[in-house]
DNA sequence: TATTGTTATACTCTATAACTATA
DNA sequence: TATAGTTATAGAGTATAACAATA
């Protein structure tokens, strides 16, 4: 598993390290469901967006910038391209005219449950063979590092 | 948990999903690397190269390619950014002409256990406060998944 | 013709920062 | 002045494909 260095200290391996797996593994279930998910037209990010703003209406480009952990530029990209799709519209809020409003279309509506079974499929292709317990435990030891660590965002990255 | 939709089937969310859970502790276990192996001059591919060569001596971009699972492109990129770090050498095969024998300088042997260190901390920093048995169970999970699915590569991207 | 590696090109994703308009 | 959002620019990382040299 590992060479010895000519102070005697073992230079570890690139698989001795949990970070090294799970960024393997899940760089594998990412890419795969980034490609169902683009054959319906959406990217990742894009479908991280939809299905926030589907649970919380009426959210302006500076709610997303925070729950997605990404500058507003990238957020005003992201809105401007599920716009051009007509998912989504955008309208100056009533209250102050620098904001805006963002409102899912009927379209989006429709579109996100499919995305969001598109998620589950994946998830069953790469997790289906183990306990529905080990997955709970699985997810609960990733909250943990999550709280140990005070990770906020949704990373889209 | 997850919204119904008019079909009364709920709409399942972002973190309902393991492999939610799996990219959102990844990225920031990757990212922090990455930082800190930028510090010691070197991307997350570049180490993944190098620590591959320190291993295998007399590897050619063509063995790279299948290990790091990449194109002969962006290998030739990665090899001519370590070269001009002065971290490798390349030299035309004697046998084959075409071919390329990689070796590592004394300066990359020297550079790689210490990039190995920063790996080893930087498992601790995510990982430490989980008992050897657990984090031991979590490779074997990620590996299962790997066998799995007939995994191979090692995911630089 | 097939193979090894290089290079030109393009694309995706994101950040930074200058900018516009409101407040 | 400060804030919300847009846009121009840049950079990292990778893929594709045309290319040169060799087999």
């Amino acid at each position: 598993m590992a060479s010895a260095t000519s102070t005697g200290k073992p230079v570890s391996t690139l698989d001795s390290h949990l970070g090294f797996w799970l960024r393997y593994v899940s760089n594998y279930v990412s890419a795969c469901f980034e490609k169902s998910v683009e054959a319906a037209g959406v990217s990742i990010s894009e479908w991280v967006a939809l299905r926030t703003l589907y649970s919380k209406t009426d959210s302006t480009p500076a709610d997303l910038m925070c729950e997605l952990g990404m500058t507003k530029g990238a957020i005003s990209k992201i809105l401007a391209s599920l716009e051009k799709k007509e998912l989504l519209r955008r309208e100056t809020s009533l209250v102050d005219r620098r904001a805006q409003q963002i409102s899912l279309t009927r379209k989006a509506k429709n579109l996100v449950p499919k995305l969001a079974a598109l998620a589950d499929q994946n998830d069953e292709k790469f997790f289906g063979h183990m306990s529905p317990q080990q997955r709970m435990d699985l997810i609960a030891i990733m909250q943990e590092i999550t709280c140990v660590h005070g990770l906020k965002e949704i990373p889209v990255k």
